[in-house]
Order: structure tokens, then sequence, then C-alpha cells
RNA sequence: GGCCGAGUGGCAGAGUGGCCAUGCAGCGGACUGCAAAUCCGCGUACGUCGGUUCGAUUCCGGCCUCGGCCUCCA
């Protein structure tokens, strides 16, 4: 069974075929780091996630980087704004990312490059374009000129005469072509910069992505990700100084673009405001009912944000989880996933797919009544889970993990059902009752087994 | 204006030319001291108007509505 997936180059699902098997490159473009990131921007995070493990299970080495912004004029903002250096908000700021991903089931990527660490190699790519006369100086920036590359515009879809059209933003005097882009501009005393043959500067925006895939990944990747937004111009741009660097040489061969997160189904953004910050979100919900909200739709579908979203993804994990207890409550992976979950994910990673297998694979569970096969199963649902980078706690510790925002005392909670029990026993059913209420007002939720009664989280 | 995407049952969300998505919620039954959980069962969903077809939610065309990109943005 091949990998298919959808390449935004051609506009169609394509059987994967990686350049060298041996070893497989991906890049996402990653965070800049000036604020908390919000729920959208954890999409692309978690979605590529998915496609790492996959990928992993199926070559023996997968490079996946994805960088870190730390160099942009919103950082600079709010340095000068909180009255803090620069560097204390980058290193802030990435470290929430890292936490927040984490939380979300996000395994760290191979390599995470960081803008401000590449700066000789963007010096160095940069060089190589004007060398090639595919850029040049004007008043201390250096700008790609876009007529050098016949091919721009192929990935956007679009050309290069509806681009002026539709432009509504002024042209810079110095540009010889309204579309040409910066490469490196120069930077004020205040700001950061770095010595470079046009004067003290910075990098524009496009060049470091692909200075650092030079770097770390090689002349041509296999996958490029992120959002849809990002098609034009940033991978645009990227494509053109990236090709004419390496003299014609395919820049990817795969480019993979998210759909966005709405609210009230409109584009989460920071600029118009409505929007849900990872951080907040796990005050009130567990990481990894997060993470489920975010696959329930296919990756390269708009999905609209919600609360309720958020409650309906936790109760369907509850109900994994309950299945995985009752099960083997300290089951292990098997060794392999369900073929139908690699199945789906194979198929351009529909994970709202492979999502109801993993509910098949419950109801199987639970309408068996042999418990080796039981245990067999639930190895597997969770080996099944595993892909998707979920129901790999143990339920116990699912059950009772209270969201940060909000505590539960265990003990209380044990004496509690200590004393119900004993009501019971005396077959003292309203004491028995009055004590379930009294658990319930606390937010837990019980449940009388055979081997005694359990309790969990409610919602 | 150019380019792109979407409209599926109470909600979320796949998919397919003819048959079941799946989950959450709801209803009925079994089970239970009562619950919870689980199991069994239930609800004639595919924006609209035409076309192709023996048959279309699925293919083609028009229309309506919504969203995105064209500017920083996941």
């Amino acid at each position: 069974m091949s990998l298919f997936l959808y390449n935004t180059l051609t506009r169609r699902k394509e059987v994967f075929t990686p350049a060298d098997p041996a070893r497989v490159t991906m890049y996402v473009c990653g965070p800049t780091v000036y604020s908390y990131a919000h729920i959208g921007n954890a999409r692309p995070a978690v979605v590529f996630d998915v496609l790492y493990r996959l990928l992993r299970r199926r070559y023996p080495q997968v490079v996946y980087a994805r960088n870190v912004t730390d160099i942009d004029d919103k950082i600079n903002a709010a340095a000068t704004a909180q009255k803090v250096a620069i560097n204390d908000i980058t290193t802030k700021f990435t470290g929430i990312y890292r936490a927040d991903m984490a939380a979300l089931g996000v395994l760290p990527p191979t390599i995470e490059p960081f803008a401000t660490d590449h700066v000789p190699q963007i010096i160095a790519m940069i060089q190589a374009l004007l060398a090639k006369n595919h850029a040049y100086v004007a008043e201390g920036h250096v700008l790609f000129h876009v007529p050098s590359y016949a091919a721009y515009g192929r990935l956007s879809g679009r050309d290069r005469d509806d681009m002026i059209a539709g432009a509504r933003v002024e042209v810079a005097p110095y540009k010889k072509d309204p579309a040409d882009f910066v490469l490196w501009k120069p930077s004020t005393p205040d700001l950061p910069g770095w010595d470079s043959p046009w004067g003290r500067g910075r990098p524009g925006w496009h060049i470091e992505c692909s200075s650092m895939i030079e770097t770390h990944l090689g002349n041509t990747i296999d996958i490029h990700g992120g959002g849809h937004d990002l098609i034009f111009p940033h991978h645009e741009n990227e494509i053109a100084q990236g090709t004419c660097a390496h003299d014609g040489a395919a820049y990817c061969r795969v480019w993979m673009h998210n759909g966005f997160l709405t609210m009230d189904r409109e584009k989460m953004s920071k600029s118009l405001g409505n929007i849900a910050l990872v951080h907040d979100i796990l005050q009130s919900a567990p990481g990894e009912a997060i993470r489920w909200a975010l696959l329930t739709a296919h990756y390269r579908q708009p999905l609209d944000w919600s609360d309720d979203l958020v409650t309906q993804s936790k109760r369907t994990l509850d109900g994994l989880y309950r299945t995985l207890e009752a099960a083997d409550p300290t089951a292990d992976r098997s060794a392999s996933p369900p073929e139908a979950v690699i199945a789906a994910l194979d198929d351009d990673l529909n994970t709202p797919i492979a999502m109801a297998e993993l509910a098949g694979l419950a109801k199987a569970i639970n309408q068996s009544s042999d418990a080796a096969e039981r245990k067999r199963l639930a190895a597997d649902l969770k080996a099944g889970g595993e892909m998707l980078g979920v129901l790999q706690q143990s339920p116990a510790v699912w059950f009772t993990t209270v969201s940060a925002g909000k505590t539960i005392d265990a003990a209380t909670v044990e004496s509690l059902i200590a004393a119900r029990a004993a009501a019971r026993k005396a077959r003292d059913f309203a004491e028995a009752d009055r004590l379930r209420q009294q658990l319930a007002e606390l937010g837990v939720t019980i449940e009388d087994r055979a081997g005694g009664t359990t309790w969990r989280v409610a919602g």
C-alpha cells in the first residue's frame, strides 16, 4: 500500500516517493516567537506530527525540521512595547510554544533551527543569488528579481499580471519590478542587525527558510508543509530563491498546506483578534482532547473551533479510554498498528477515517467476552492511537487528571467513595445516593463495577 | 476583479454512481438497589435548478450562500 499525499503544486493526490528512501526530508514553517500560539498555529504542528509518525514507520530516517523565526518586526515591536530585550521575548515564547506543543502530544522535530543561528548561511545564499543575477542591491536592500525566474507563480496558480493588478501594497520606488521581494534590508541602530556586504542589516522574511533548508536538509527536499496562507507569497518566494540559488534544482517535491481554523466561520487570526490561545484552552481541557479536536476534520478542510468541539472530543476519548480500562488497563501497544488505521492515514492523512477505525476497534472490544481477545484488541487500539498521538496514557491517569485550571482532591474523593460503600453494604441507599450527589458536585462521576467503585473527572 | 475552497442528519465530520460511515447528543429496551458503563434497537442527511444515467448526495452545467489568498498571518 502506497502513501498518497495531496500536492499543492500539482493539485492532486500523488503517490509519495522520496528522492532518497534512506533519508526522507521534511520542513514545516514553525512559529514566529513574539506571543502565545493560538490554536490555529497548533494545527500544522499537530497535522505534520501525524505525517511524521507515519513516515517514521515507512522509512529508516526521516529528517523533520521545523524552524523558529526569531527575527521579525513583530518581535521587535513586542520588545519595545514591553521594554525588554528582544532575546527575552524570543526565549520566553519559544519555551511556551514548546510546552504547549508537548501538551498536545506533538513530538519534537528532528531539528528546530533558529533564524538567528543562520545569518552567515543566509548571507551566503544571497551572495549566490546576486552572483547568478537573480538579485540586485538597491538603497541598502537586496531584492530578488522576480522576472528572472520564469516559473514564478506556479505554486499559487497566479500570473504576474494578476498580482500587479491586485497589488494593494505600495510599491517601493527602488524595486525594479513590483513583484520583487526583499532578501536583506537595512537595520537601524536600535534594531537587531548583522554586518553584511551591504551594510548592517537583517534578513527578509522568506530567505531564512530557504537557507535553513539548504543547511540542514539539502538542495531538494521531499515535503514542505505549512498553513494555506503561506502559499503566497511566502512559499512562492521560497521556491524562486531556492531554485535559482541552486541552478534550477527542484526546491521541494511535495507541497502540503493545512486549511484554516475559524471562529464562527471566520478565519482565526491575531490581527482580527478572534483567537483562542492553546495556553488558555489547556486550562480547561486536556491537551489530548484538543489534539483530537484538531484531527476530527481532514487537514485540508476548514475547521470551526468551539468549546463544544472540545467537549465532544473529550467525551469521545473518555469512551475509548473506558474501553481500554475495561479490557486491559495496562495494555501495551501491538507491534504494528491496525492496517485499517494505516490505510486511512496513507490516503492523504484521512484522520476522520482513522478515528472511525479506532471506534470500530473499541466496539469490537466491548462486544467480545473473550478476555484474551479483548486484550489483543486493546493492544491494537493503543497502537492505532499512537499513530494519531492519542491514547498513550494509562486510563487511570486519564480519568483522574484534572485540567490545569481545576482541582479535585483525590483523598476527599476516596473517602466519600469509602463512606458510600459502607452505606451500600448496610443497604442505606438514601445515604449512598446522597454521597454520590456530593461527589457529582465535586465534578466526579463514579461507576460501580464488579471489582469495586471507580471514579473519574466528569465532563 | 483574478485565483482557490466549501455547502451532508440536533452537533462534529468522512465518503461513495445503486448497500453501513464514524463519533457526540437524543429516544426505546436489556442490565443495575438506583445510577454509571456496556450491549441491542431507533431516527427516510446530502444548498438550489437543470442535464447525463436504468439509477446521482456522488458526474456535467447554471444559480444561491459562505470562507480563504492576492498585504504581516498557520
